[in-house]
RNA sequence: GUGGUUGUAGCUCAGUUGGUUAGAGCGCUGGUUUGUGGUACCAGAGGUCGCCGGUUCGAACCCGGUCUUCCACCCCA
């Protein structure tokens, strides 16, 4: 018989993989609570027209599509099949498709019950995610992302906080040197107006967006490629050396977009979150100005943010979000504005786990494990064991009566830390025999001495 | 989606220009020790060499396909 698999790209957690997943989802839940937000949950899949079209064509082309049940190619005509072109045939025969990230399906959450929702609304929302992407390290079809969004406010003290709240999880997950960098999509737009190419937004954010990865000459190469002129490639040459502190970056940019409105405002928003996070302070993490960050999704309108892990790491962004004022909007609902941060469950495990930073006490284990002596013995047993779980001690027995080496030996796999031996002459006394597994020492005491301990 | 890469015991990996019965370490099972695990010693089990097909007298090894892994691009958490 053929081995079972799994798909590409998704994972089986074993416990111990899980009960870090669980800390680390349970810290970024107690921050989110924390500065306000509510959970919320959507289904893992929606109708496609809710999804399709909301990411580009490349987002598009990841979107998981279900298949419609029974019949399903009665729809389709032959004139179709043998045209064979897919995205035709893919909208008759599915008409449902898996979650592609949270945010498209909280704005169509906040649409749908906009008459139950008091605003600004913060939620939260911890759930898996699939794209039908290729793997790679840290990139998998099926990941879970935390995010946090508000909805209805205008007000930049959200950014403020939403800085905060990921200086926040990372100091508490004792991942020091985490770098969040911050940008604004209106200053992109100036400096796209400045330099006269507007109508190539995109293409001059994507080519920017790759400065630290393909250099300076890589950037200007496809640029000229995308087709954007010579005298605007000239024209965007600061950026390329844009140094020094966040204040002296922006006095940079005040020069390159003093002629464009749009990209001002953008400077003013920028300004006033670097200044009110600098006045209010950060603990672990590092708030940074980059200009080239023009990742995301194209429904970004003002702030955007990302976070890179620790220098020496080698691993993608571990979070990312920003201000989109019109998400709503491709639902119907206009004028809500909303602004999100999202943290990369995966990813941020990932990085816990290169830098050794998951705490020795994240295994939620049984503390004491009664060897088997017998249906009496172990009738005893489990009466003690009765108690010590109503106290809130982990404990069981051995469930046969096998031979004490091997019990012995299953609690040092399971790294228990403690064995009760409790045979004829502990019943007798009424009395157990309480072994430390790692100094190796034990006593024979009443179980109140037993529950002291293990307390 | 494009190009490349990886796959041999539960795990980490050897395996010669294609040649008899595919190995090691760790782990596992049993024993030395029937109320004492982690260390030691002894013995043992476990692999249709990812899968399918082809070349060959003969394939873990060569060729094609496929799946998987990782990498680059694309994009992103």
């Amino acid at each position: 018989m053929k081995k079972p698999s799994i798909p590409k790209g998704t994972r089986d957690f074993s416990p111990a993989e899980v009960t870090r997943r669980h800390y680390i989802m349970d810290i970024i839940k107690s921050c989110f609570t924390n500065y306000g937000f509510q959970p919320i949950e959507t289904p893992s899949f929606e109708n496609s027209e809710t999804l399709m079209g909301k990411y580009g064509e490349e987002g598009d082309r990841l979107i998981f599509k279900i298949l419609n049940s029974g019949d399903f190619l009665r729809k389709v005509n032959d004139v179709m099949m043998t045209e064979k072109d897919s995205i035709k045939i893919t909208s008759k025969i599915s008409e449902k498709a898996l979650r592609y990230d949270l945010t498209v399906p909280f704005a169509r959450y906040v649409v749908q019950h906009q008459n139950d929702i008091t605003f600004p609304f913060k939620r939260y929302q911890i759930q898996p995610v699939w794209r039908a992407d290729r793997p790679q390290k840290g990139r998998f079809r099926e990941f879970f992302q935390c995010d946090a969004d508000v909805v209805g406010s205008k007000s930049l003290w959200q950014e403020v906080e939403l800085v905060q709240l990921y200086d926040a999880v990372f100091s508490k997950l004792k991942l020091n040197g985490a770098t969040i960098k911050m940008n604004n999509r209106k200053i992109l737009s100036g400096i796209a107006e400045v330099i006269g190419a507007e109508d190539k937004l995109i293409d001059f954010t994507v080519a920017l967006d790759k400065l630290d990865k393909i250099g300076e000459d890589g950037v200007k190469k496809e640029m000229r490629e995308k087709g954007i002129s010579e005298s605007a490639i000239e024209k965007v040459q600061p950026l390329f050396s844009m140094q020094g502190t966040a204040n002296e970056q922006l006095e940079s940019l005040k020069d390159l977009l003093s002629a464009s409105q749009v990209g001002m405002q953008g400077i003013e928003e920028l300004s006033f979150i670097i200044n009110k996070v600098s006045q209010l302070g950060l603990e672990t993490a590092t708030l940074a100005i980059d200009v080239t960050l023009a990742r995301g999704l194209n429904y970004y309108t003002g702030a955007i943010f990302e976070v890179s892990a620790p220098e020496g790491v080698s691993m993608g962004s571990i979070g990312g979000g920003g201000r989109y004022d019109d998400l709503t909007g491709i639902f119907g609902m206009k004028d809500v504005s909303g602004v999100g941060i999202s943290f990369g469950l995966d990813r941020i495990y990932l990085v816990l786990e290169e830098l050794d930073l998951f705490p020795s006490t994240v295994t939620a284990n049984t503390k004491v494990l009664f060897i088997n002596f017998g249906e009496a013995e172990s009738l005893y047993a489990m009466k003690a064991i009765k108690q010590l779980r109503a106290k809130g001690i982990n404990a069981e027995l051995y469930p046969d009566n096998a031979k004490m080496g091997k019990q012995m030996g299953y609690a040092d796999k399971r790294d228990i830390p403690y064995t009760i031996l409790a045979g004829g002459n502990e019943m007798e006394a009424g009395t157990y025999t309480l072994k430390n597994m790692k100094s190796g020492e034990q006593d024979t005491v009443q179980l109140n001495g037993v529950i002291q301990i293990l307390s």
